[in-house]
DNA sequence: TTCGGGATCGACT
DNA sequence: GTCGATCCCGAAT
């Protein structure tokens, strides 16, 4: 299991090194292969810009290694990991993952379904966006600011073969002004599951 | 394969 | 009152 010291680094070197990271989660184990890194101190994109408290974002400003999980479009929920010193307001993202372990346990939470009963286009679909990771593994608002360092959900090292890094801009924040054209989004280059090339 | 609209509601202004 | 760190389905291409 990580431990606290890999996620008290740089946010974008955390983001970074969780690429290719086996996330384990209720018996559920998935490769991480997207994440997005949001800066609160100079990111205009992050819920926490420039120090900005929220009760939504407030876990941000805890110490790192919790969940910050909120909800969007009223109906789905993302998933970041809380990153760097307490009261530095900085998650990753986690965008996509492809699950190898228990993954009819992951069928049931994501599709109330069987494996076996999966159209190819819901297979497909499966976790490769920030609400369906959610959807696999079990996360909502309730589980807002629990440990990442924990038995029911935790990052452990993988057993990917080398692969490459591809950086680009992030998702979705055309809000963000100059923030838009960082390239804080990375995914493992050539993966079925990334959300957009 | 791509595009556009609807769903749905809490957080923020 | 507005809108989002999204997803899904149906229609058009």
């Amino acid at each position: 299991m990580l431990d606290i010291s890999f996620y008290n680094r740089p946010t974008l070197k955390v983001a970074y090194d969780l690429l290719g990271k086996t996330i384990v989660r209720n018996n559920i184990k998935a490769t991480i292969v997207e994440t997005e890194a949001y800066i609160g101190p100079i990111d205009k994109a992050c819920h926490a810009y420039n120090f900005h408290k929220t009760s939504r974002n407030a876990i941000m400003f805890n110490d790192c290694g919790i969940a910050y999980i909120y909800q969007i479009y009223g109906m789905y929920y993302c998933f970041n990991i809380v990153t760097e010193e307490k009261d530095k307001p900085c998650a990753v993202l986690i965008r996509a993952i492809d699950i190898f372990s228990n993954s009819e346990r992951a069928s049931n939470n994501r599709y109330n379904k069987s494996m076996s009963d999966l159209s190819s286009y819901q297979l497909k679909h499966f976790s490769n966006g920030p609400g369906k990771v959610c959807m696999s593994l079990d996360l909502n608002k309730s589980h807002n600011g629990i440990k990442v360092i924990s038995k029911d959900l935790y990052i452990e090292e993988g057993s990917l073969e080398p692969f490459d890094i591809v950086k680009s801009k992030r998702i979705n924040i055309n809000y963000a002004e100059d923030a838009i054209d960082f390239l804080w989004r990375f995914y493992i280059k050539g993966n079925k599951n990334v959300s957009v090339l």
